[in-house]
DNA sequence: TATATATTTATAAAGATTATAATTTTGTAA
DNA sequence: TTACAAAATTATAATCTTTATAAATATATA
């Protein structure tokens, strides 16, 4: 995949969605597609920012809400404080490690939730969100060490 | 149910959680078990100092986070910069209509997406969290007239 | 009643997001 | 190419939510 084609595509992605793909929104939309991260606006920021010295942290939140509204990315609320952005808009869960602090995707089917769900029979559904928290099995494995990698708590 | 042993009541609970029955923390819990609106800490607030006219913010905060600790009341987190509270601890889902603002619950049973998941099965689960987003039956009915009730984005 | 401890309160501080206005970039037409 | 208009980006200020701090109040115990 050359560096040209690969900008190439991204460009016609916002263009579909009618967003000018400027400089900065077409490496944010490429840094959001090539990290399954789930990364907050601060990281987004703080990674770009090498590359674009001159980038604003102002351009990261236009961009990400631009990016929302047209169904690029999806807002990620899992703790409060805590906005994350993913690329991905097919269905599937998160897992957050209360450990290490790392986002697992995982898969997950909701139509039978919806179907036979008294309530929301008669709702229409725009949108379904699944998160769990817990211990991931790598700390599970390291649980006799103390504390392996940093917690994702920030508190 | 006279309110003498409704205090008391919610007094025992408190104490079980070795939490002291102060008369903040008993109104605060009241608040919340009497509620279905899933409320914000500042909608909480706002009520409870009609009744507390001394009232701080800052209570409500160290409160909550105090029974959260001790599983008596949950976050729920849907919109970014918008943490309300639920006394239910038990499993259920939250559908957030997008036009009225309106929280429901809804019944669901998780387990079987546990089990059977690849990557989860190996994974501590200790919380887990569903919500959905669209429009309410109450909102779809309505939907002939351009606004019915205030909508809830606070945006 | 003293004294120690815990809770509440008021205020300041920190952090995240949005709003505003100036600057820069981009696109278009002469 | 140049001039102009529109859009995007940037820097900064403002707003909002939550937490931290210290003083004041309330509670419990000896």
């Amino acid at each position: 995949m050359k560096p040209g084609s690969k900008n190439g595509n991204i460009s016609d992605v916002l263009i579909k969605k009618n967003i000018k793909p400027s400089y900065q929104r077409i490496k944010v939309f490429e840094y959001l597609l090539g990290t399954d991260s789930h990364p907050t606006v601060e990281q987004i920021y703080s990674d770009l920012v090498n590359e674009i010295p001159t980038l604003s942290k102002a351009t990261i939140y236009n961009t990400l809400n631009l990016f929302e509204g047209a169904q690029l990315a999806r807002v990620i609320t899992i703790e409060e404080n805590e906005t994350r952005y993913d690329a991905c808009i097919e269905e599937h869960g998160h897992f957050k490690c209360e450990n290490c602090g790392k986002i697992y995707d995982f898969p997950v089917n909701l139509d039978n939730l919806v179907s036979g769900n008294g309530i929301l029979e008669n709702f229409k559904v725009n949108e379904k969100n699944i998160y769990f928290k817990g211990i991931c099995s790598k700390c599970l494995n390291n649980k006799s060490n103390k504390q392996e990698g940093k917690n994702g708590t920030g508190k």
